[in-house]
RNA sequence: UGCCCGAUGGUGUAAUGGUAGCACAGCAGAUUCUGACUCUGCUUGUUAAGGUUCGAGUCCUUAUCGGGCAGCCA
């Protein structure tokens, strides 16, 4: 690879544009937000992240980056039944990991155990400046819905005392009924009239928990006739007494997430609140919760684009975790698994996940994109930057009969051809070598490039050999090959001109290292396995292969975080957790493009 | 069928009333000590019908198709 073609490719080159975009530089320039632009990525801590939610982080970082502002990390944790510690350290090691190196500055994280504070009559809660991350001595955390429990609670009886809120006592079920149906209205809780004393003092009781789970809720007053059901009197609490992961043993009512997201992010700040399709009916009750309040800041705005669909893949919580129960894969981190944990152990570079997300766009149409375009953003990734190395997955043992059993020539062979400056190691010759199986073809196809009987092949950055004899075993199965190397053809010498269709990959039998190389393919057989009666079913029987491969010697200090190149078999990763001292086990992270098997 | 949203080559996306472009995929060729990379060329598109306009992928109307919404989940 030239310099040239070296730079960074025009894809990750361009700022991105879109709608969401062109409306932060429209309030940019209109002045609507003098303090800078403020986003979220606001996951609830009950799952892994997945590669969908890649997108989402990358287009929330990506605006506060473009445009000199912050993106608050935030974990939207107000239901205590379903969350879990477990999953807030892992979302927050993999959001770091993903924006590690391109929005770090950007991180808007807050001292631990920060709450929000009364600011000019109402209240705020501010993060530690991305830049100071790093070197402040205060331990940092993400920013929690659940520590404004206390904020969001004075904000409700606000509400009530305007007479926008109401207690009301209707069972779930007959909550439900009253709700009516998308074309039907639905009718008046007998409750929604109570007095703002009384309604006042019931949620105070509430709170005060005299009351059993499901025995009341408190409820917005808008319109059951209204067309959009998520405005007919919306809950907005409910009780529960349950602790809290993060907030501990304090509440037994915690608010629904329509009342808590859009007011959490008019506390912190948040300028531009992205989220997903689904959400859009959503919208019109964010507004009126913010208007019906009367709050003395600008308040945040909505929007919402697609959500990613790619080819092949689920990305549903409740059937990841089947295939994780289910032992069809071995955890959440799997490298089949669409998880950030699994996609970073499969050993794709978080610039790669990046390239991917930014390149498939921002709309809001519903579309499914296909895994050619993310297993190209990989190689493209991987293309540019790993090392070389000679790996044999399938070893036939090949005997350089003109070499002398203790001989060594030794071969200089290019980290980065593409790129001098990333060195060179050196490979040994030996009268042993091991080639891949697929190398060699007693009765080859047609265009065959490769070693055949009485053929020729390069051994890349050796040279020549010529197929003398095959050995067979006593079951008739080839045992080695015996070959003879044409010294005129060495690497750096004058003969070493002479063309030979294919040019091949070894290492030293004598010399290689043996490692477990684990093969991945996609998880599911089918593009759209979420629609599958039923997904199992789809399942691809071949998505691992285990081989005990030979590989060039330098590779047992390969560590985890490393990735190579085997030239000719694809792109390969240290797993990062069966992988021991100088015994690494390797993953496969893709295939190299191959337009031969085709 | 109540409300909301969407529709540009095979796929994804750009064009903000003025030359339909880019990427991926595909095909053909060049190059190659990786059948990779790189390079060159090619194929393929504005859902439909009306309207506004000098001019419409873009604005309006209707139709068609697709998606979302009726958790005390987020």
């Amino acid at each position: 690879m030239n310099a040239e073609s070296n730079a960074t490719p025009p894809a990750a080159n361009v700022a991105p544009s879109d709608f969401i975009r062109d409306i932060v530089a429209q309030d940019l320039a209109a002045g609507r937000h003098p303090e800078g632009i403020v986003t979220r990525f606001p996951p609830e801590p009950n799952g892994y992240l997945h590669i969908g939610h890649a997108k989402s982080i990358c287009l929330n970082f990506g605006i506060a980056l473009e445009n000199g502002g912050r993106c608050h990390l935030r974990m939207d944790d107000t239901n205590p039944a379903k969350e879990d510690i477990e999953y807030v350290e892992s979302i927050t090691a993999d959001v770091k990991w993903l924006i590690s190196g391109w929005a770090d500055s950007v991180l808007g994280l807050k001292p631990k155990g920060a709450k929000p504070a009364a600011e000019g009559g109402d209240f705020r809660i501010r993060p530690v400046p991305g830049a100071e991350n790093t070197s402040s001595a205060a331990e940092l955390e993400p920013f929690f819905a659940s520590d404004y429990l206390e904020q969001l609670y004075a904000y409700a009886e606000r509400l009530i005392e305007k007479g926008k809120a109401y207690v009301c006592d209707l069972s779930p079920k007959e909550t439900d009924e009253y709700r009516g149906a998308p074309d039907k209205p639905g009718k008046n809780s007998p409750f929604r009239d109570r007095s703002v004393a009384e309604n006042l003092d019931l949620f105070r009781r509430m709170r005060a928990g005299e009351f059993p789970d499901g025995a009341r809720t408190l409820r917005a007053k808008i319109d059951m006739a209204a067309p959009n059901v998520w405005l007919r009197d919306p809950l907005l609490y409910r009780i529960r007494h349950i602790d809290h992961h993060h907030a501990g043993s304090g509440w037994c009512v915690y608010p629904l997430y329509d009342y808590a997201h859009c007011l959490s992010d008019y506390l912190e700040g948040v300028t531009h609140s992205v989220c997903t399709l689904e959400f859009e009916v959503h919208r019109p009750l964010y507004e009126w919760l913010l208007g019906a309040l009367d709050l003395p800041r600008v308040l945040p705005r909505q929007y919402e684009f697609a959500k990613l669909h790619l080819a092949y893949t689920i990305v549903s919580k409740r059937k990841l975790l089947q295939l994780v129960n289910e032992k069809v894969v071995s955890g959440w981190d799997d490298p089949r698994m669409p998880t950030l944990a699994g996609i970073r152990r499969r050993g794709v570079p978080a610039s790669a996940l990046r390239r991917f997300v930014t390149g498939v766009g921002v709309t809001k149409f519903d579309s499914l994109t296909e895994l050619a375009v993310y297993e190209n953003a990989v190689r493209e990734e991987l293309n540019a930057s790993a090392h070389r190395r000679f790996g044999v997955l399938r070893p036939l043992k090949i005997i350089l009969v003109n070499l002398a059993p203790d001989e060594v020539v030794e071969c200089s062979a290019g980290n980065l051809p593409s790129d001098p400056a990333a060195g060179s190691r050196t490979l040994a010759l030996t009268r042993e070598v091991y080639i891949e199986s697929e190398d060699f073809a007693e009765v080859p196809p047609p265009k065959y490039f490769r070693l055949k009987p009485g053929g020729e092949v390069r051994l890349k950055y050796a040279g020549i050999i010529k197929c003398e004899e095959i050995v067979k075993d006593a079951s008739g199965a080839i045992a080695e090959i015996r070959c003879t190397f044409d010294r005129d053809t060495r690497t750096g010498q004058p003969g070493a001109d002479r063309k030979v269709k294919g040019t091949i990959h070894w290492v030293s039998a004598s010399l290689a290292v043996e490692a477990e190389v684990r093969l991945y393919d996609r998880l599911f057989t089918v593009p759209e396995p979420g629609d599958a009666e039923d997904f199992l079913k789809v399942l691809n029987p071949n998505s691992l292969e285990i081989l005990t491969a030979k590989l060039e010697p330098c590779l047992s200090g390969a560590t985890p975080g490393q990735s190579f190149q085997f030239e000719r078999l694809g792109y390969f990763t240290p797993d990062a957790k069966d992988s021991a001292a100088g015994r690494p086990v390797f993953n496969r992270t893709i295939t190299l493009k191959d337009t031969w098997a085709k």
